[in-house]
DNA sequence: CAATAATCTATACATATGTTCAGCCCTTGT
DNA sequence: ACAAGGGCTGAACATATGTATAGATTATTG
């Protein structure tokens, strides 16, 4: 019923790289784990319930990774990989400042989804993922920097992991972004959305300007580098 | 064994309001279920380990909650109501700009760690919380405002949204933070802890200058208010 | 075309988990 | 002292889930 076609001329299992062809059966069954995780979570995503949406057997998706953990991972890796890609193709014209800013346009379907329900119980994956964003977004601000966008910072590599949680971690809790905003960043045609703004238009302005007026910064910064805790 | 003292002379089923004595055997149960919650996550807590933390069989735990969802129903209403009457308590000697730097130094135990762990999947009373602390948020921000603490804002509740959710993503992704800066905000002694400089300091930094050189943050906000999409 | 190997299904098994229930024990009130 | 009622236990039950296995099916290869 759903054999449609079986391009078994590749034997896959002696392919060391994924993302190459990329649509068998297992690469079916490892995109209805990410949709099911991406709607429904790690722990409302069962082999049945894979296995059903793929349309194939719940044995099947043993078979193919193994147990769930190895499916869990294939996921994590994929996603990944995915997001790399998908960065490293439109982060070529100029610098942008957020992780969100990049990905915000990601035509890829359920991968903002699967990346915000994992964001909260790390995976090794997903930690060396948050890693290279970080990464990422160090050189990017630095290449801010230097171009006079951005201010420089005493801490650049503190600033940059700050910024890249701020957004992942407001990825993480879409849900209530999305209940008090109405901007849901977990969108893929956000770009084009205007209740967007509601969302974006603090975070420049916090981005532009601060928050703290400037005598209480300066005190703030004084007490903060001499001593703590002094109310 | 564990039955060292049983305060039955209350029959705390007719007392409406919890948070009056609070240390029967159904407080360990849900004081047991937080700190599981906290540690191993909501899916890492079953029927059997919080009876076992408890010293207390399986069944005395849905005995006392009804289902496992009704102990966690009560453990996110403890939670809220612990964090609310902290931050009544504290919140009365001048504002403060986000959650986190009200409930730092909370000394109730894993409240911090279980609030984390429970951001990510949202019950209706954690939205609840959130939506108050939000509102709380508005309000003390505003406050800061009229004191000349705090810069004015186009959009006081959206900038409140933004803050609030920041700190809060901040602390669903602690796992991330304390592997990238050595910060662990689910420590009760994060205020006397060193190394929350690793993330107070960056944030302070762009909570008092921005991060956008103005003529960068003027163009932004120009091409913002005007158009979208221009690169 | 036959052999072979891989894909895939259907079923079964083991385990974990939520929940229920019959009954014991202990405290309390009379 | 005695009855009573609720806290509490221990075991059992139903279900869901991960996983293994035997066999059927299908495509590829010599």
């Amino acid at each position: 019923m759903y054999r449609l076609l079986n391009m078994r001329s590749i034997p896959e299992n002696q392919i060391p790289r994924e993302t190459v062809d990329d649509r068998t059966t297992k690469a079916r069954i490892r995109d209805a784990a990410i949709a099911s995780i991406a709607e429904y979570g790690i722990n409302g995503t069962t082999a049945r319930k894979v296995a059903g949406a793929a349309g194939v057997s719940p044995g099947l998706v043993i078979h193919h990774f193994g147990s769930m953990e190895g499916l869990r991972s294939a996921c994590d890796q994929y996603v990944a990989n995915a997001i790399r890609e998908f960065k490293e193709r439109t982060m070529t014209g100029g610098p942008t400042l957020d992780v969100l800013a990049a990905l915000r346009d990601a035509p890829n379907g359920p991968l903002m989804g699967y990346l915000a329900q994992v964001l909260a119980d790390d995976s090794p994956a997903v930690a060396k993922l948050v890693d290279d964003l970080v990464d990422d977004a160090e050189g990017y601000i630095q290449q801010g920097v230097e171009s006079g966008l951005l201010k420089p910072s005493d801490d650049p590599r503190g600033r940059a992991v700050v910024l890249t949680v701020w957004s992942l971690g407001a990825l993480a809790l879409h849900q209530h972004l999305r209940r008090l905003l109405g901007t849901d960043l977990t969108d893929p045609g956000i770009l084009t959305d205007p209740a967007a703004a509601a969302y974006i238009a603090p975070v420049y302005e916090i981005y532009g300007e601060g928050i703290l007026e400037e005598t209480f910064a300066a005190r703030a910064r004084a007490a903060f580098t001499d001593n703590e805790g002094a109310t």
